[in-house]
DNA sequence: TAGCTGAGTTCGAAAATCGAACGCAAGGGA
DNA sequence: TCCCTTGCGTTCGATTTTCGAACTCAGCTA
């Protein structure tokens, strides 16, 4: 099986994990959550080959994730990226990654953003936890069952 | 900068972008956190090429998510790849992703699997919440704060 | 001794990525 | 009108990755 037919799985782990585990899009939804939205600030920030940024850019409006988004500058009518709903559902998962990040690869240095919850100031954490009970749940927490 | 420089850049969530971005890794640490242990069976459940899956399976060794174990079998001495402490971590990773795959990929069909907490039977789901009050998270209510 | 098995390694072909140049449409200014 | 600039891609030859099939090697087993 190529790498391509795990985007078409019946599994709903495998699909996003194929979809987001190509080279680049991971960091291109990172500049895009960061407010990131026209196609020359994604190739000056992120340095990625243009022929590749258009490529993942496709990708990601086929898939719904992204939407282009008419707008106005000096009187001329142009396009910029923003997230759909859909997009904007991926946050857990950048934030996940950010909350392990956080812990298990922090740099001695500062870090380039903070996150701070608008009405309280609080930081932020990804979590798992149970939709039944609310407990806070890890791998060990969790039965795996196979439905053949 | 080319991707690889994204591995070092001190920003808590490019720097596992940038590992968990890769072609592969994603789908390995499903395959793992499902319970393969094994090269041959990494081989043959993901059908990925031999070389790259030696490849995938160092670098996570080097970043200290897995770790080799050796084990017995017919009284012969082999090594298996198991998940680290840092490894485990990346429970809310997948979580998140496969939250994300539940809501806006589900199949028509059924799934590969399911997930119950062990104590109550309860689904699985990820999410968002601030370290101060507790309330769950979208984008929208995080504020970004460049550290210039 | 020969065969099998798990775990890689090697290597030529195919695909993905890179970087630099090119294309193009919409203004703006002369 | 003609030329210049900008934003947003497209094209193309060179370099990297990935692929897939064959090969290696060590430790049993028959």
């Amino acid at each position: 099986m190529p790498y391509s037919n795990f985007a078409s799985m019946p599994c709903t782990l495998s699909r996003p994990a194929a979809l987001l585990g190509e080279r680049w899009t991971l960091l291109l939804l990172r500049q895009i959550f960061l407010g990131t939205r026209r196609f020359e600030d994604f190739q000056a920030t992120m340095d990625i080959s243009r022929s590749v940024l258009t490529d993942r850019l496709n990708v990601l409006l086929q898939e719904n994730v992204l939407k282009r988004v008419p707008y106005h500058e000096d009187g001329r009518t142009r396009h910029e990226y923003r997230l759909t709903e859909k997009g904007r559902d991926l946050y857990p998962v950048l934030m996940a990654l950010r909350t392990w990040g956080e812990k298990w690869m922090a740099p001695d240095e500062e870090e380039t953003f903070q996150l701070h919850h608008r009405d309280c100031g609080g930081g932020v954490r990804a979590k798992v936890e149970c939709t039944e009970c609310a407990a806070e749940l890890t791998a060990r927490d969790v039965e795996v069952t196979a439905r053949p």
